[in-house]
RNA sequence: GCGAAAGUAGCUCAGUGGUAGAGCAUCACCUUGCCAAGGUGAGGGUCGCGGGUUCAAAUCCCGUCUUUCGCUCCA
């Protein structure tokens, strides 16, 4: 078994026996990528979540916040473009076992196509030289009149087949383009089956008059039907942004690599409206911006690279994503997108509501251009996870696991520990214990050696244990005890609030964006 | 979905046809007392699930579910 394989199979029995991340439904054997958080894993991706909330919506005086709803109305997602893009024809390979989509099969065929009038062109240039006039030479040569003839009548038929949902044509038109699989060159192909991404059900109890509606895929949708109403109750100038955070769901056909892609998701995302033609200038802004909020976090700035992408959605003028360096590789934590005025102009379209925004400035009215941030918070949560797990050799040789959290993030941020069980000790430490929690998620622990102690908070990310002593009865003192270098400081009981808070504020890493 | 590998206690794993095991973890009591691994005792598994072969299955066969890796897709 490779390093890499032993760490990811590490992160995850860390998670678990630790609290943070169960399978779901685990006593019926779990479902498919679907998995809950623990009693600390809650805690954690909470504090994930106000982070991200803190420093998007209080911190910037343009963006404020909005709670959507999962279910929308169906037609947004025709408007969106999910329902097409969404909608993926697949077919297989019978003897290569090779699986592909059916209209990227097609589109790569019309591809060479295109490719052997290019290689035309050239001929003609270099056969012609200095006075070739390409366009005349297109518009008149017959054979290149033939390949465009060609490469128009399948992409039409690709399109109409695809429209009207007739899958067998797609096959009859893969078979006699004798179109054959690009790894075996077999032609021995499978049916085109359709595979929807979004979850469907049903709206209306009784299933007479039940309609379909999906859980969305995306949340940014629900930012973008609400747009005037923020816009208009929030007296929003452009640019300015909304800002969400909540569950999306995707019918994953694999879906997998722990809580890296699972079918039930939850995304913090963020959609900027600008003028148009300012989106560049906000496209550059937000991704030099998000790195930057991922680098406070303090995990080492190599696990961290751009993506520009060179093959885009459907909905994207320009987009990259930030990579974090997970055990399993460099993958997508965070996509920014910069996604023109497709989503608002086409819900202008399929609503017949105006979408536009007045600008006083310029006294002209247009569809705002977004830039969108958009980032798994789950994904978020394992790179945090996985960056942040530790072993470390000792002195001693002995090791020690330890989870070196960002301190504001950890789930619990004190332990109070009384050295022994007995003497009053826990009594001071059960007072400092309950004097503690109202402020800080707090921890009581008094079982085992002191030492054994330490570690288990240690593997938790704790970061400070509080230890209550001998000489704590005489002068109302205590050790403080810090995760990362594990060094000890005496400080008095009045003080452990202050010496806590001081250091596990976010305030220093948000002032730092 | 296809191909490959795996599934035994909370975790990591041993056990290849004959009474279900270890280490760590958990709980109780005793002991020590500032960096895991002291003592005594306890709890916990119809060996993923279903079927088959066999006198007998954790072990062999078939199916199924889950997980990991590759293809594909994405936040």
């Amino acid at each position: 078994m490779s390093n890499k394989e032993n760490s990811f199979k590490k992160i995850v029995s860390h998670a678990k026996q630790y609290g943070f991340i169960f399978p779901s439904s685990e006593i019926y054997d779990g479902i498919n990528a679907v998995y809950d958080y623990g009693h600390n894993g809650v805690e954690l991706k909470n504090n994930i979540r106000e982070y991200w909330w803190k420093s998007m919506v209080h911190l910037n005086e343009n963006i404020v916040g909005l709670d959507a709803s999962i279910l929308m109305h169906p037609t947004t997602w025709k408007a969106s473009g999910h329902v097409d893009a969404f909608n993926d024809p697949l077919i297989d390979n019978k003897d290569s076992k090779k699986r592909y989509r059916a209209d990227v099969l097609v589109e790569d065929y019309v591809a060479k196509i295109e490719e052997k009038i290019d290689k035309e062109i050239l001929k003609a240039h270099k056969k012609f030289g200095e006075g070739f006039n390409k366009e005349k030479f297109i518009s008149t040569s017959p054979k290149i009149a033939t390949y465009q003839n060609n490469s128009k009548k399948i992409l039409t038929r690709l399109n109409k087949s695809l429209e009207k949902n007739d899958l067998e044509d797609v096959k009859d038109l893969i078979e006699s383009l004798g179109i054959s699989c690009p790894e075996s060159g077999s032609k021995n192909w499978s049916k085109v089956k359709q595979f929807n991404l979004m979850f469907s059900t049903k709206f209306g109890a009784s299933s007479d008059n039940a309609m379909d509606v999906y859980l969305r895929p995306e949340t940014a949708q629900g930012i973008f039907v609400n747009f005037l109403n923020i816009q208009k109750s929030g007296r929003m100038k452009l640019p300015f942004g909304i800002a969400q955070t909540g569950k999306a769901f995707r019918n994953e056909i694999v879906a997998r690599q722990f809580i890296f892609r699972m079918k039930e998701f939850e995304q913090m995302e963020m959609q900027f409206f600008v003028k148009p033609g300012t989106q560049k200038k906000w496209y550059s802004y937000w991704k030099e911006n998000r790195l930057k909020w991922h680098l406070s976090l303090g995990l080492d700035k190599q696990n961290y690279r751009f993506h520009d992408h060179e093959k885009l959605a459907h909905y994207a003028e320009e987009a990259c994503d930030i990579e974090f360096k997970f055990p399993f590789g460099f993958k997508e934590l965070e996509g920014i997108h910069s996604r023109t005025n497709f989503d608002l102009g086409n819900h202008e379209k399929f609503s017949g509501k105006k979408l536009k925004y007045f600008d006083n400035d310029s006294n002209e009215s247009y569809v705002p251009y977004v830039v969108e941030t958009s980032i798994g918070l789950d994904r978020m949560f394992l790179a945090l996870f996985s960056g942040s797990l530790k072993e470390e050799t000792l002195v001693d040789n002995s090791i020690r696991t330890v989870l070196k959290l960002p301190l504001s993030l950890a789930p619990v941020k004190v332990a109070i520990l009384p050295l022994i069980k007995k003497d009053g000790l826990p009594e001071i430490a059960k007072k400092i214990y309950n004097d503690l929690r109202y402020k800080f998620n707090a921890a009581y622990d008094e079982k085992d050696a002191i030492g054994k102690r330490y570690r288990r908070q240690d593997a938790l990310g704790t970061p400070f244990c509080v230890t209550v002593d001998h000489q704590s009865l005489k002068d109302e003192t205590v050790t403080i005890r810090f995760r990362d270098d594990m060094k000890q400081k005496r400080i008095k009981i009045s003080s452990i609030d202050y010496t806590i808070d001081k250091s596990l504020s976010t305030i220093n890493l948000l002032k730092n964006l």
